[in-house]
DNA sequence: GGTGAAAGGTCATTAAG
DNA sequence: CTTAATGACCTTTCACC
């Protein structure tokens, strides 16, 4: 249920350098082809590698802005119309139901901050929420990344 | 300082179907294979796309358990020592300073919400950090996606 | 291991802003 | 006039059988 060092190598050599291919990496690891083939096809089947999409900065497309906004639902409704009409609004990166006295956590981002009042308003607008609370991202000193936990499960 | 149609069509392709090369997007689009290498190449300088990395998932690893960790720190010390701290730590994922009542904002996973203890304990342990308040994710209804982003910016 | 197929680069031409 | 798209050619490299 986990990966060894050799998947954990391989993941941060195509972290680094995604260009590269099978080939590439085979060498770089000191690894016969079919090898690395093996390990990338195990991965995938297994999960642990969702994919290999383009990584997008919202930031770069002028969304500046990142905030989270806490939500607080009618429990009557559930959640899950709550989360199919959030789903519809582009600047809803991302949505947990959470623990706690909020119900829901949403990353949104905007254009501007009175851009992200109108994204707030959206999202107050959905049937069934009753209250949002937001906090702002100042700064991401730590932006997303997974390859410390790719190298440490492969320890 | 955005995208067109092209771009954005461009990208989705891309995140459907990522094992596709220039030459096939290039068929599926009815453009150039100049004109497709010419627009990825201008994403990238742009800095609209950050790489092409392997998307790892935290709990095909084993790390069934997502928090959003928030954290007030002593202000005298300043909060770059803290996140040099917090960096350190393979579970937590991303950081960022936000504004409202807490100073801090992470994502942090863990094996089980027992290791979820160990993990909260390590970042309580950093220097600085006075407080935190931790809300655990039970589900991800809509997990983190930028492509209703891009379709949005390209209009 | 061999082979067909792309990627990546450059170029001249053409179109459009 | 500047920017972008196109189709062509070429060489290296890889993926697949």
């Amino acid at each position: 249920m986990t990966i060894d060092q050799l998947d954990a190598r391989l993941i941060s050599l195509l972290a680094q350098e995604p260009r590269i291919g099978v080939l590439e990496c085979s060498r770089r690891l000191n690894v016969a082809r079919g090898t690395v083939q093996a390990r990338l096809d195990r991965l995938a089947a297994r999960g642990v590698i969702v994919g290999y999409g383009p990584q997008i900065d919202p930031a770069a497309l002028g969304y500046d802005v990142t905030a989270f906004v806490t939500l607080q639902i009618r429990q009557v409704s559930g959640h899950v119309p709550v989360v199919d009409r959030l789903a519809l609004v582009p600047e809803v990166l991302e949505v947990h139901t959470i623990t706690g006295g909020g119900d829901m956590l949403c990353r949104v981002v905007a254009r501007s901050n009175a851009d992200l009042q109108r994204v707030i308003d959206l999202i107050v607008d959905v049937e069934g929420v009753v209250r949002t609370s937001s906090v702002i991202a100042l700064d991401t000193p730590v932006p997303y990344r997974t390859l410390p936990l790719v190298a440490a499960a492969g320890t």
